[in-house]
RNA sequence: ACUGCAGUACCAU
């Protein structure tokens, strides 16, 4: 079962689905039948490479054949469920994901791919009840918060929660710049966004990457600062893409 | 005992 299930990740990890699925197949013909450890390769292999359907679909089927989830089946499940926006289940799952008790590590992330679930889903009121139940969130979690508000296009609540977060203990980080600065593009706010950018290395000690530059790139053109654009583009201290 | 799965940019006017 080790054995398979290693080349079933090894294939999903290189983007050959259709072959990782095959061999999934094969193995059970070959006689070694899937354990939980195999089923949430196949699970999270599946969300990850736009096959959320068929990941929930073999979430069904592991139940089915008696596998009992773990934490790491959760994640994968809820994960599809916010990328097919499937509610219904997404709440089940909620609900479902507590049983048997988790570690405070554990349900801390958890909450975070719940938020996130009900953040793709569209359903922010619980997005946020989940994120208010931690007594205390780390930098993913207010990520995740921030990145749902952003998608339902509330970009001024998103924004403030970058202020609150580091009132609250959470460092931004790259990922929280990276929403922050897409959130400031889409919103058209072009001097908020350079704010951002520039108090990332200055305040924050964190080195813009070339996706950073890349918003700002956008960010710039989008408000007819082409020539600040260029010469961003020109400067950056990367190969441009 | 040890080996295989484990929470976040976005996605092209």
């Amino acid at each position: 079962i080790v054995s398979w299930s290693s080349l079933v990740v090894g294939y999903f990890e290189h983007g050959l689905s259709q072959e990782a699925l095959r061999f999934f197949e094969e193995m059970q013909v070959d006689g070694s039948f899937p354990d939980v450890i195999t089923w949430n390769a196949v699970l999270l292999g599946c969300a990850e490479h736009g096959e959320s359907e068929r990941a929930l679909m073999m979430y069904a089927q592991m139940l089915e054949q008696g596998v009992l989830p773990n934490t790491a089946t959760f994640l994968s499940a809820i994960k599809a469920c916010g990328n097919t926006s499937a509610l219904d289940l997404g709440n089940k799952l909620y609900v479902q994901c507590w049983q048997g008790g988790v570690s405070e590590e554990t349900e801390l992330i958890m909450a975070t791919a719940l938020v996130e679930m009900f953040g793709n889903c569209g359903s922010m009121t619980r997005a946020q009840q989940v994120f208010d139940a931690m007594q205390w969130k780390d930098t993913p979690m207010w990520n995740a918060l921030m990145r749902g508000y952003s998608r339902q296009g509330e970009s001024e609540h998103a924004l403030h929660l970058f202020e609150r977060m580091s009132k609250e203990g959470a460092h931004p980080d790259s990922i929280t710049f990276l929403c922050v600065l897409m959130i400031c593009n889409h919103a058209g706010l072009l001097d908020k966004g350079q704010e951002y950018f520039e108090s990332m290395s200055k305040a924050y000690g964190i080195s813009p990457s070339i996706k950073h530059h890349n918003c700002m790139i956008d960010l710039l053109g989008r408000a007819g600062h082409l020539n600040d654009a260029l010469i961003l583009l020109k400067r950056m201290p990367y190969q441009p893409n």
